[in-house]
DNA sequence: GCTCAGGTGGTTC
DNA sequence: GAACCACCTGAG
């Protein structure tokens, strides 16, 4: 068991900003189950802790990378402008979101799943693709889980199956890309050693992959802090609050963490202003 | 029925 | 290169 203090640092939040669909609530309120790549991680969540049920070891070989616990947020939040006070309101309401480390393959299928889609179904269709293809594991206490299927594994999988598993238009784009991936045309590893906008480029030669998914991968999986993912959330917050555009030379560096203090205060937060409903 | 949900790719001018 | 439009699906 490893506790962490909660100041910045929030299960509830990260799991709430969007970034990754495999860390859910159980049944049980307050306990979270998060299946990567990495493997199986149960978290305990309390009001001024959280608890990760693993080993210390466990903890600083993998997790403490995972959710980038080595990096200090209070240094990104001190850098916000003291007369942006909606960018202060939302990193204070969201100010326990990281950005996780999460797994290139994964990232690049499940933001091409997410294009007109919404976050609920988005975790079912993902939920679905791994029951199907990935191969169940079993965790130490017993519980099993299943890793999401790999390139070489969807790269077989038939357009026509992933229709009827209700991906729709985006079927063809997943088979594709899952091509390229395995056949190395596009390669992984190589992303992980390129500069922003080049991996940005080189993932947009996936089909299914525009500006928008290829920052989302490159923030979520490369840990790209200068992507910016600009979906409809963010386009219309940066209208009513940047209407002069969004200050990216000031936050060269960790643009994208604000993009989620951003959308997750426009998803979540109590404010709203204009469009009343 | 219609619109919308974290868009992309193809066509057109 | 900007402006359209089709595209699967399910919920409200």
């Amino acid at each position: 068991m490893v506790t962490i203090d909660n100041v910045h640092f929030s299960i509830q939040q990260i799991c709430g900003s969007g970034q990754c669909f495999r860390l859910e609530e159980t049944e049980e309120k307050g306990i979270y189950e998060l299946v990567t790549a990495r493997g199986y991680l149960k978290i305990l969540t309390e009001p001024e802790q959280t608890i990760l049920c693993c080993s210390q070891d466990e903890f600083e070989s993998c997790w403490k990378e995972y959710f980038d616990l080595n990096t200090c947020y209070k240094d990104y939040i001190e850098r916000i402008d003291r007369n942006d006070t909606y960018l202060q309101k939302a990193a204070e309401f969201g100010g326990g979101i990281r950005i996780l480390r999460q797994d290139i393959w994964e990232m690049i299928v499940t933001f091409i799943l997410s294009q007109q889609n919404n976050i609920p179904r988005i975790r079912n269709l993902i939920r679905g693709l791994c029951q199907r293809y990935g191969k169940p594991e079993i965790t130490e206490s017993g519980r099993e889980f299943y890793p999401f299927p790999d390139a070489q594994v969807l790269a077989e999988a038939e357009e026509r199956e992933l229709r009827e598993m209700k991906l729709g238009y985006r079927s063809p784009y997943i088979c594709g890309s899952a091509r390229m991936v395995a056949s190395g045309e596009i390669d992984l590893e190589a992303l992980k050693k390129m500069e922003y906008l080049r991996a940005r480029e080189e993932l947009m030669k996936l089909p299914g992959v525009g500006g928008k998914v290829a920052d989302c991968i490159c923030l979520f999986a490369l840990h790209q802090l200068d992507a910016f993912p600009v979906d409809t959330h963010i386009r219309k917050a940066l209208d009513i609050h940047y209407p002069e555009g969004f200050p990216f030379d000031r936050y060269r560096g960790c643009a994208g963490v604000m993009q989620q203090y951003i959308f997750y205060y426009d998803l979540r937060g109590e404010y709203r202003e204009g469009g009343a409903s």
